[in-house]
DNA sequence: CATGAATGAGACTTCATTCAT
DNA sequence: TATGAATGAAGTCTCATTCAT
């Protein structure tokens, strides 16, 4: 593996970071603090949300975090599905450019590509509290039929392009064994999510006796083996 | 791989029949509805709570699913909370024991031992309403703490321990490599149960344009990537 | 004071036994059993709603403790209410007779005659679980209006009429002042119905630092102030 | 007697008003009311309590009676039970300073010191739907562990003590005979008491028949019985 | 007669949302 | 804009009462 993180493209603007312009200094704090209050809103929001899921958090609990009043929630989000969904939205759109980005100028094998995914993944958005959403996504779009489309389209399918590119390239190199193309890519991905998730619920619970493993990890053996099983032939020094 | 689903210790008489012999046939409606009661209850119950989460799943919902009127609900269990804990309990306590037993007396490689677990699991549970649990508990164990010990108690530890049996079985007869024992473990459970929770999520949802995977196939891949990376030599003939 | 409590008019059958033969020998125990259903179930309502009041009782513990099936129970009271009808009626109905014949055969002074009402009130009734009722009522009676007129006729008017004419035949004899005499028999009451409420209630708590007094050393006090201040000339030693 | 309900530290505003003087009276309606919720919703329980018992008064019947929803009522106190304490808190807690002071500063005999504090009490209290509360605490006490500590400790201790001390004086003084001080002070409060609950129970019952006392002339014979017993040498004319 | 499973009206309480200030 | 008091629909749970066995 080599140190594909560092790479320049792959600049340190946070891929959470949506609003546009934080920091624009030609207002006074009043000013700047009513343009920051929707994403102050959401980052209250998410917190939440992750902890405790959609239903148990209270529209004002949001409101208290943020530091505004119960009203002024109202004011910036009609009602709490839809700040459900721009917290869906906020956190989880533009999740895959910088990915693509990756894909399209990696230099090393294929393998290492792969690797270098699933690190940025991690770094940007696995070990942060917006990789928690995808937990209550999967508990809670059954009761938000429009989520599932905007997620589809939003995460799903970028996500699988993405992967399958990345699987494809190593196939075209032949580095790989040419596999059903989506398959693979949904084996790469889960992963990444179950251990996400698993951070935001078992992880977060003060169990005794649990199967602790350290997430970053086990989805490096994870991906060991899967990779392992996907090249044609590895060059590395066995393990 | 061979065909372990037709071991005689795994019969088919479903893990969920909890009640298969009442003792007295002689019994009218009235008693008969009365030891089916709880089962019909904890059915309906699954069913509501993995389509719509626990919050969104009203009580009377539970109890018109199962034809009894809401009070009837309270006979049996005390409280909303103790009903998802009793489903909990009723679809997955008994859910390893089946598989340590296969682990004992198979007779196979330690691939296929691992490819049969897969197969039983999906035939008994992850074609089941049942595998949709897990994805409820992820999303309420932080509501719920004793959940939580349970949880890890009674379906963590035991699968964690069955799947390290099945690893460690390969690595002492050679025919794995030794890694990491639970990360390994791990790294096989979670497409079983990431599958499981992707198809009472975004499975259930009518979305155009989704990346649709037939659940079986994904975990047939996903785990035959895993086993290539994990086994000392492969003995197949190229996919 | 002389042995009132001793005089022959006032026999050993207890004013609230009200079953009329409770040991007919010619039955079996079922029969019995059933003969003494209603009485038990009394019994059992009696010490539940002294303890709880009547919206705190539930009928089901009425008949756990009467040891009969909560369907039983209405078949012999056809509602809660009238089950607290019958116990009020059952315990205080009959409960001045014994009164009357006292005032009419006594000998002594009718300070001594006023004494002895309240040593056999206290003894027959108001050291007795029945007192509990008076409370019960008190705090029941306007949700149950035909219990009010019921509770006049049956109780408050005889124990009027029955001390009017104790004080009367003190004012007669000119042992007594002449005061309005329903005040006076009111004064003489009111000690009496007030120290068996305070037994069901703040005596039956567990507080620390309470006043306690003991009941009947509290009604004698009592009762010599008013009889002192209702003697034309006191002939006793002074205390 | 002489008219110690004159004495000016006795002053007529009302024990039960709380919020004397809102700090900024300027504003609005919204505002005036939000001052004024407690001690409506306060009246209204108080009212409703005394009629129907606790268990029978319904939370929205109170709001209702207090002019607001439901909902408004749970924005002051967290809980029935809570409102039904604060009811007791607020309408007796107050009560026995005002005694006190006026044993400390009074001019007259003891007997006309004890006459006098009947009087103000009647009132200031007895005469007031508060003395109904007693009633509902009898019945519930048993109910509510901490009320009989909170009831003992605030009004049942307080109240003997004041007028232990009156009977106390007045054997300092050689006007009252030496008793058993704690047994004549009960003997004191139970009229007061005992009138006060007939006064809410049977008394607001429509009855033919009944025996109707007026509650404050018969409170006076009780008390003139009571301290013409008392006292060691009675200076007025014969009634 | 006796049982106890079943019912469903009704009570308490919560909380998303509104709106006067 | 911002506030937070007020609302009332909705949900959980209880329990008096019924009725098939």
């Amino acid at each position: 593996m080599t140190a594909a993180a560092a790479q320049p493209s792959i600049t340190d603007r946070s891929v959470i970071n949506v609003n546009p312009s934080p920091k624009t200094p030609e207002f006074g704090p009043r000013q700047r603090r009513k343009q920051a209050r929707p994403q102050e809103l959401l980052d209250a929001a998410l917190a939440l949300f992750v902890e405790k899921g959609f239903a148990a958090t209270r529209a004002e609990e949001v409101a208290q975090r943020a530091g505004v009043s119960k009203g002024t929630l109202y004011l910036y989000y009609p009602s709490k599905e839809e700040l459900f969904k721009a917290v869906v939205r906020q956190n989880l759109s533009n999740l895959i450019a910088e990915g693509q980005e990756l894909v399209a100028c990696h230099q090393g094998s294929s393998a290492e590509l792969i690797e270098d995914l699933m690190r940025v993944w991690w770094q940007r958005f696995g070990s942060t509290p917006a990789a928690g959403i995808h937990k209550i996504v999967l508990a809670e779009v059954r009761n938000f039929p429009e989520l599932a489309q905007f997620y589809t389209d939003e995460v799903m399918i970028p996500a699988d392009r993405l992967f399958c590119s990345a699987v494809q390239r190593g196939v075209d190199r032949g580095e790989f064994r040419a596999l059903p193309l989506h398959d693979v890519a949904h084996a790469l991905i889960a992963p990444l999510i179950f251990t996400a998730i698993e951070c935001h619920s078992f992880g977060a619970c003060p169990v005794r006796g649990g199967v602790t493993i350290d997430p970053f990890t086990g989805l490096k053996v994870h991906l060991d083996l899967l990779l392992r099983g996907l090249v044609t032939r590895d060059d590395r020094a066995p393990t």
